[in-house]
RNA sequence: GCCCCGUUCGUCUAGUGGCCUAGGACGCCAGGUUCUCAACUUGGUAGCACGGGUUCGAAUCCCGUACGGGGUACCA
């Protein structure tokens, strides 16, 4: 039998890392072994459930490159099926009416204002195989009854999420260890339905620096911050794939298609893992550099648009485009780009103070040495290789190699000690007026 | 409290009884290369939580301890 798998997050919140990595090992799973991977929406709880954020969790999926084969599935229209179960537990015994107060009512059928719980066999010991953290076994005595339908007429997660596993024919439930305890709450009600049990595989968690699981409420985990800071989608795949996971020839750096390849659930880990943000950025830079021009231009298109840091009007693609080749391999992500082009389209620079100061320090040499690279700019050919040349023999003038020497032209010009290479977009991209301009007005700044 | 789960460099991991004086990646440090940065490159840093067993041999198996986490809702 094909495995069905699935992805069942409540709409609750922005789809965070941790929810979109136990949908990625479910994807992995089903790709992997040829199975099916569903989408469900498990929006039963009236009070927290936003139908808007339904529609971000899916473009967030589909974002990631997740797609599913069937669904998605709202569990809030199964409701009359989720009734019907309880109302045969009802009358099988296994369940019973109770009040507001927690008493047993009596009577078989359901009622509006009542509660129904489940009701826990004694002394039962319950095990299951989990793919992940082999065997594990509770015991009923340490459970006690528990609410499946609420006094307002609607479903618990238990219940819902056991009936529907059951009737969408789930064979693998892969999802958060925050869920094993859970486990042999839903086998007592699949066996009170009479149906098989699926196997079950426990991902270790997502902890923030305190070690403490993921929460969509203090830690700022979501999906679609990383994309409006210039993540790309792969690199989040690749990044979540390698937590509570590892290739076993040590290559961290592939793609999706190749990790279907050699993905096992049973390679999964048993402890948690902490999300590293400097890791992540560094497969998201390798991802950058490795994209083909044309791509790149389309991926960094919206921050260098509306919203970069310079008058619209100001902006040439065509000189952006020049620049891409030079910036493209430097950037962590695509929100760094606009600081690597933005003094081409500002009238001044952004001038950071950190870096005036460092190469400004001493004000005799610095001025000095822009008089030299000035005059020496007044006539000359404006070509990459001469600009170098005679930035160079200004150097020289003041006892200065050229790492050292192009330091305040490159803040005279760009504002910043950090930015692409300064002779070639000087030459590329700026006119000898802009650039002389530029020096003048260090030097007066001094 | 009770139940369940976990513990290899700072971080993510490889390791399933001998190939481990524990490998890789990120980070960090030092050097090379270089117009800055990045990239690249050379080297370095740092770990099997602890204590008992089992075994000729244990990071790997067993027991205990410590520490951490999850659950224990008419949330999911």
């Amino acid at each position: 039998m094909k495995p069905r798998v699935r992805f069942a997050p409540s709409p609750t919140g922005f789809l965070h890392v941790g929810s979109a990595r136990t949908a990625l090992f479910n994807w992995l799973y089903a790709r992997s072994t040829g199975g099916t991977y569903i989408l469900r929406v498990e929006d039963t709880d009236q009070e927290r459930n936003r139908p808007e954020l339904t529609q971000q969790l899916l473009k967030e999926l589909e974002w990631l490159g997740l797609d599913w084969d069937e669904g998605p599935i709202f569990q809030s229209e199964k409701l009359e099926r989720h009734r019907e179960v309880v109302q045969t537990f009802l009358e099988d015994g296994y369940a019973y009416l109770c009040d507001n107060e927690n008493r047993e009512v009596e009577g078989t059928v359901l009622t509006e204002g009542l509660a129904v719980r489940f009701r826990m066999p004694k002394g039962k010991t319950i095990s299951f195989t989990d793919l992940v953290r082999g065997e594990v076994t509770f015991n009923t005595g340490d459970l006690e009854d528990f609410v499946i339908w609420r006094s307002n007429g609607t479903p618990m997660f238990l219940l819902a999420n056991a009936v529907d596993d059951a009737d969408m024919g789930i064979t693998h439930a892969i999802r958060g260890e925050d869920l094993l305890s859970g486990v042999p709450k839903v086998l007592l009600l699949l066996d009170a339905m009479g149906v098989k049990h699926p196997t079950y595989a426990h991902l270790p968690l997502l902890v923030n620096e305190q070690r403490k699981k993921l929460s969509k409420r203090r830690d700022d985990v979501a999906v679609g911050d990383y994309r409006e800071k210039g993540f790309l989608p792969e690199a989040m795949v690749n990044y979540l794939a390698l937590l509570g996971w590892g290739p076993p020839d040590g290559v961290e750096i592939r793609s999706l298609p190749e990790i279907v390849k050699i993905f096992d659930i049973e390679d999964v880990n048993k402890a948690a893992a902490f999300f590293d943000i400097q890791k992540f950025e560094h497969i998201n830079s390798s991802y950058l550099r490795d994209l083909s021009k044309e791509d790149f231009m389309q991926r960094v298109e919206p921050w260098i648009g509306n919203g970069a840091p310079w008058p619209e009007e100001n902006f040439d693609s065509e000189k952006f485009s020049t620049m891409a080749d030079l910036i493209q391999e430097k950037l962590r992500t695509l929100s760094d780009a606009p600081r690597f082009v933005d003094f081409l389209f500002l009238e001044q620079p952004d001038v950071d103070e950190e870096s005036w100061k460092k190469t400004m320090k001493d004000p005799q040499v610095a001025d000095s040495l822009l008089g030299h690279v000035a005059d020496s700019f007044e006539d000359c050919e404006w070509e990459t290789d001469v600009l170098k040349d005679l930035v160079t023999k200004a150097g020289e003038k003041v006892d200065l190699k050229l790492g050292k020497a192009q330091a305040p032209l490159r803040v005279a010009v760009t504002g910043r000690t950090v930015g692409p290479p300064l002779f070639e977009t000087m030459s590329c991209c700026m006119t000898r007026e802009e650039v002389l301009k530029r020096i003048s007005d260090a030097r007066k700044s001094l």
